[in-house]
DNA sequence: CGGACAACCTGGCGGC
DNA sequence: TGCCGCCAGGTTGTCC
């Protein structure tokens, strides 16, 4: 569910409470979540950093310590927020990662699934290196897209997905973008024409952006870290809308699996 | 390079 | 009301 809308909400709600905080204790009830570096390690090298800034590449939130780097990936079910010591919140009953802060709060990470990581490094690279483009960045032009898209045979909609091609997009957002360029998920890159490149490059953009505008989908688990949920599911076109009428043509969505991930299109209006 | 699939987890929901 | 079984999806790793 995290996607890149919903991450960098995430990020831009905590750097109010988190900046200039530093870290007196941390404690933790999942070790699987905890990547690296090994457990004894961990506590005793986090305490006392202070938090310098809080960015976010892909779906990775990036906080920078002094020397080192907390990175943490909601995955699916993460929720992070900042609250007095005594507060007691709804999702406090998933909380497997405690970071205790010096001002009489905490950070904490809720994970009913334990899917999300908890990254400690020197190197921000070591985790984030290898990802593709930011579809935000001024720098990911048109031409850049082009550029990085022909060549490739893959069918659209797991291509998008890859992380190693772009970064950022998940599940929602792209069976979003697709059918704002009215591109089929099964089509292959290599039969896109440049009229189709340019479509879906603003497609992306666009569905991105107006994510981040509505604060992030939250479709069901992802909260901002106020605890409120975003309303960029109200602007969804075709996800979750199985069997409701197109918006562009009034013939039923549809819902099938491509590269087993449930998927939704208009059959008639994406090609 | 690409595609299929399993694994990691557990809340929520449909079906009975 | 309660139980069963499946679905959800980000990422990695394995295999062909």
């Amino acid at each position: 569910m995290p996607e890149l809308p919903e991450v960098e909400t995430v990020v831009r709600g905590l750097r109010g409470p988190l900046v200039g905080r530093t870290i007196t204790g941390v404690s933790y009830d999942y070790p699987g979540g905890l990547v690296t570096p090994d457990g004894p390690i961990f506590a005793a090298r986090i305490v006392g950093q202070t938090v310098q800034s809080i960015e976010r590449r892909a779906k990775y939130i990036v906080i920078r310590l002094d020397p080192d780097t907390l990175i943490i990936h909601l995955k699916m079910t993460g929720r992070l927020y900042v609250v007095p010591n005594d507060h007691v919140d709804y999702a406090d009953r998933w909380v497997h990662f405690n970071f205790q802060l010096d001002n009489g709060h905490q950070l904490r990470f809720s994970d009913s699934r334990k899917f999300g990581r908890v990254y400690l490094v020197g190197d921000q690279s070591e985790v984030t290196g290898r990802l593709g483009p930011e579809p935000l960045d001024d720098d990911f032009t048109l031409d850049a897209f082009r550029a990085r898209i022909q060549g490739r045979s893959g069918t659209l909609k797991p291509l998008l997905l890859n992380q190693f091609f772009l970064a950022g997009m998940g599940n929602i957002y792209v069976d979003e973008a697709l059918f704002a360029s009215r591109l089929h998920p099964l089509r292959r890159a290599d039969t896109l024409r440049e009229a189709d490149i340019a479509r879906l490059y603003e497609a992306i953009r666009a569905v991105l952006r107006e994510g981040i505008r509505r604060e992030g989908a939250s479709v069901n688990w992802y909260r901002k870290p106020d605890g409120t949920k975003g309303s960029a599911q109200d602007g969804l076109q075709v996800y979750g809308h199985a069997g409701d009428p197109c918006p562009n043509c009034g013939r039923p969505i549809e819902k099938t699996v491509v590269g087993q991930r449930g998927t939704h299109l208009c059959p008639d209006c994406q090609q």
